[in-house]
DNA sequence: CTGAAAGCGCTAACAG
DNA sequence: CTGTTAGCGCTTTCAG
């Protein structure tokens, strides 16, 4: 007893495989009758339709590829969660593909996916495979990245973020404000919003860059290493909650008392983190709001089918470009705002 | 320009389409030069096969279905991202579900899993559709559940990780500990663990459930309440690090001195809150082991095709249970061992 | 060593 | 309102 396909409920309906067809994607005219009949048969062999079959059929196979570095960083956790779920409603599947922010292996995942007929692709990981990408053929929506190919991008603003939580520790009073940071670049946005609040204020900006593709380890050794020699440091606005943690940790080993003597303000504020460390004050991206114009976005491109790159002027912010408004949430690592002025 | 298809690999190269599906599969004899031809055309057109018809016609998907309740959770996301790797190494790909503990989107998921005709199950969800669900006709491979179905379940050794946790709190000296979990029952190791310890050293078991289905928030109100109304708990074990690290927030708030005062320790101990919380002490799931035996068994279910469940005795541990190594990991919220005896 | 033909399970013309 | 036929892109007998 195979699994039954669509020519055994025909059979045991006594119709055509083109009836039972039909009544599966209610197209045509049926009788009542027959659509009875034919859904009774299913009902008794436990008829399941074949996706496969049809996706070679339709040429549309509903699935999407979700090309992120690892979900084992809540960040990325958050939002795979979350794009599955409205994909899930809109009746898509989701083919997950962790690429560890491995060129290769992206390059890779996305042959794949390619092979495997997505309908379409997010990705929100970093190397730029894309660009050198020759064209994929499948609608793509990317996440939180330096635009490189013209298609279109999901991102909270960066900028902003970054600026209010640096004028909201200056706003305290604090003056030497450290930025802990990945990867410094002008294109950084993060840096920016941090670079002009500290300017606007007369203040110096400091960056530190901890390196992208080191540890986890190597990044507290830096921090801590960092803050040992420069003891003068009052506060840290860091470009993830990661690295923001790891200081307020360095500040609790040493006894600094937070935020008396040091502040400390992150960047993402997962649910997860937020769960975990209640009291780290960072500026909030809006995931739901993020999976909501992915899903959508990726939908109307699978929908039009054609238009999948924008085709503005690539001086400027593209169109498509989407910078979603963040949250501040000051918790208690960063003090309660002087009414100096 | 449609996609080019074999047919177009095989015109270009002036062979049957055979010869081109055979280099593609290095299946029989080739002649060096025909294979050279046919490669020569692939690049020429820039030919990919196409992954579907191959399903279909081999019967064979090379996809395996994810049940997870979220990866937003850390402990799945750290699972899901290692799992996908190591099948990604062998040739599979991961089609990934949320289910959010919802007995009605896990049915939903499973049934659309089996329609696409996925090659193989893993699933880490908690409602028990697996033992209502007719017969999945793929290997099913559960993580961390408690078996009800007969089916291989992988997991770390939760009697002997909580009883451990349990013994080192007793060990500094603290009578009064506390068992934070989400369900009290028989069933659940971890909490038999605790209790096992607490008895053995002549201390009165105190479990509070926090709730499966409430909200992070409740829970945490919950945890406030009970040990503002208890002062004189002097410890608290976790069923989970999120409990746990409610507990040590509770504490920094309360100005309780961690671990003088109070001591914490949590399950789980993903990367994540071991980056986040370093501080806390925990017990370590052996994730990558986890993994390795999750794929390992399935793959080999897969190739073996046919001994789905375990048909041995189901009063006791079915012998595809794998019950993996857990590890101590102190931190700072455990008191240094008293040498007292 | 290579090709022709059939078929995986389904849907889409086109008749009737 | 329903059935017949062809075909989605690939692999696989079975011949040659």
């Amino acid at each position: 007893m195979a699994k039954p396909k669509l020519a055994d409920v025909a059979r045991v309906a006594g119709v055509s495989p083109t009836t039972v067809s039909r009544v599966l994607n209610s197209r045509g005219y049926l009788s009542q009758e027959t659509r009875e009949k034919v859904y009774e048969a299913m009902r008794e062999i436990n008829y399941r339709p074949n996706a496969i079959a049809r996706s070679l059929q339709e040429q549309k196979t509903h699935l999407i590829g979700l090309v992120f570095p690892t979900v084992s960083n809540p960040f990325y956790g958050e939002l795979a969660y979350r794009i599955e779920s409205k994909l899930a409603d809109a009746g898509y599947k989701v083919i997950l593909c962790n690429s560890e922010d491995h060129p290769e292996l992206e390059a890779r995942y996305l042959d794949m996916l390619m092979g495997n007929q997505v309908d379409g692709l997010v990705t929100g990981a970093h190397s730029d495979v894309l660009a050198l990408a020759p064209h994929l053929e499948a609608p793509l929506v990317t996440i939180d990245r330096i635009n490189g190919g013209g298609y279109p991008n999901i991102r909270c603003d960066n900028f902003t973020g970054a600026l209010q939580a640096t004028e909201s520790l200056i706003a305290t009073g604090v003056r030497r404000i450290v930025h802990f940071t990945s990867t410094v670049s002008e294109q950084n946005l993060r840096q920016q919003g941090y670079s002009k609040a500290m300017s606007a204020a007369g203040l110096e900006p400091e960056i530190v860059e901890l390196g992208f593709r080191s540890s986890d380890g190597e990044h507290r050794q830096t921090i801590n290493n960092f803050l040992d020699s420069e003891p003068t440091v009052e506060a840290v606005f860091a470009s993830n909650d990661g690295y923001a943690a790891m200081a307020l940790q360095w500040a609790y080993v040493r006894g600094k008392k937070v935020p008396e003597d040091f502040s400390v303000i992150g960047f993402d504020g997962t649910p997860a983190v937020r769960s975990l460390l209640p009291q780290l004050a960072t500026v909030v991206q809006p995931f739901e709001l993020m999976a909501e114009r992915t899903v959508q976005l990726l939908l109307a491109a699978i929908d039009g089918a054609g238009s999948k790159r924008t085709d503005s002027d690539p001086s400027e912010d593209s169109p498509a470009d989407h910078n979603l408004p963040v949250e501040l949430y000051l918790g208690q690592t960063v003090k309660a705002q002087s009414n100096a002025e």
